[in-house]
DNA sequence: CTTAATCCTTAAAGTAACTACAAGGTCAAC
DNA sequence: GTTGACCTTGTAGTTACTTTAAGGATTAAG
């Protein structure tokens, strides 16, 4: 079963439970080089430590903002910076922002509107409309929206 | 090749040209119901309107967003809501701008971070520091990413 | 009128990011 | 000393596309 030890070593299945996704999805994490391979004891079952509970998590976040994995991996670079010169982190840091303030907009635009229409609906059963897709009139253009 | 006449409808390379997606994708969106299928003129060709245009383009930026396809369909559906009774639009709203606010506080501290980093960057060659991990330190526990 | 470009259809295969399953190895407990 | 929860690797399926292919129709341009 589970060692209650304080201070111990996660197994898959613990940092699994305390992050939300499944074992599988962080063995695929590690081979696609988003999360360390992780210590092995003398048994061969893969040793997690608390900082890896906070970087799953960060990457399901990342994810679920429409990054790709490969854009999470540039920003877990950030994150692991110390080594890269200051110059090549300002640039992605720079870049990276510009993506997450044009998502802000949008997403602005999307909470306007829901709101919106949240507020038209009070109490009656009157008629509602949603301009929601106006709301987002931004044209993308080849805007990557990768991942899929 | 293509009619420059004014008000005329789209052809489905017109459309692709003017949301920056492919062909092949949006009659994929067509076949997954979440563009409607359009007329056929004499010839067999797709015919779209200007509403399509703001359609797929609002399809690319939702899914840019982190919304699956199935999410992305719901949304459509308030943007089609007249016919739906308004307690249901409501409820719907509601759950989505849950969501929204949600991507908003994560997006908010993503923003705030890399400014930061970027402030410390200035000029000089000095080591960094990016705490992204941390300033994301929400743990999502099962709210799902999907898609993928 | 021919021809090149663009379109139509169906179908299948490839990619990204998982998700699920299969067959077997490990470990603490009873 | 075996049960059962947990681990291992590996393969196959899912979603949301992208790419390629084959074969036929349409239309703008020359």
């Amino acid at each position: 079963m589970r060692p209650p030890v304080e201070n111990a070593a996660l197994r898959i299945g613990q940092l699994a439970d305390a992050t939300g996704v499944t074992a599988e999805t962080i063995r695929y994490y590690e081979r696609e080089g988003v999360l360390p391979a992780p210590a092995r004891g003398s048994s061969k079952y893969r040793q997690y430590v608390a900082n890896d509970v906070e970087r799953v998590a960060f990457v399901r976040t990342t994810r679920a903002l429409g990054f790709t994995l490969a854009e999470v991996r540039a920003l877990l670079s950030l994150a692991d910076a110390p080594n890269r010169p200051c110059v090549e982190v300002d640039a992605m840091a720079r870049a990276n922002l510009a993506q997450v303030e044009e998502k802000l907009r949008h997403l602005e635009a999307m909470r306007a509107e829901l709101s919106r229409v949240i507020g038209l609906c009070a109490g009656d059963g009157m008629v509602v409309e949603c301009k929601i897709l106006q709301a987002l009139g931004d044209h993308p253009r080849r805007q990557d929206v990768s991942s899929a």
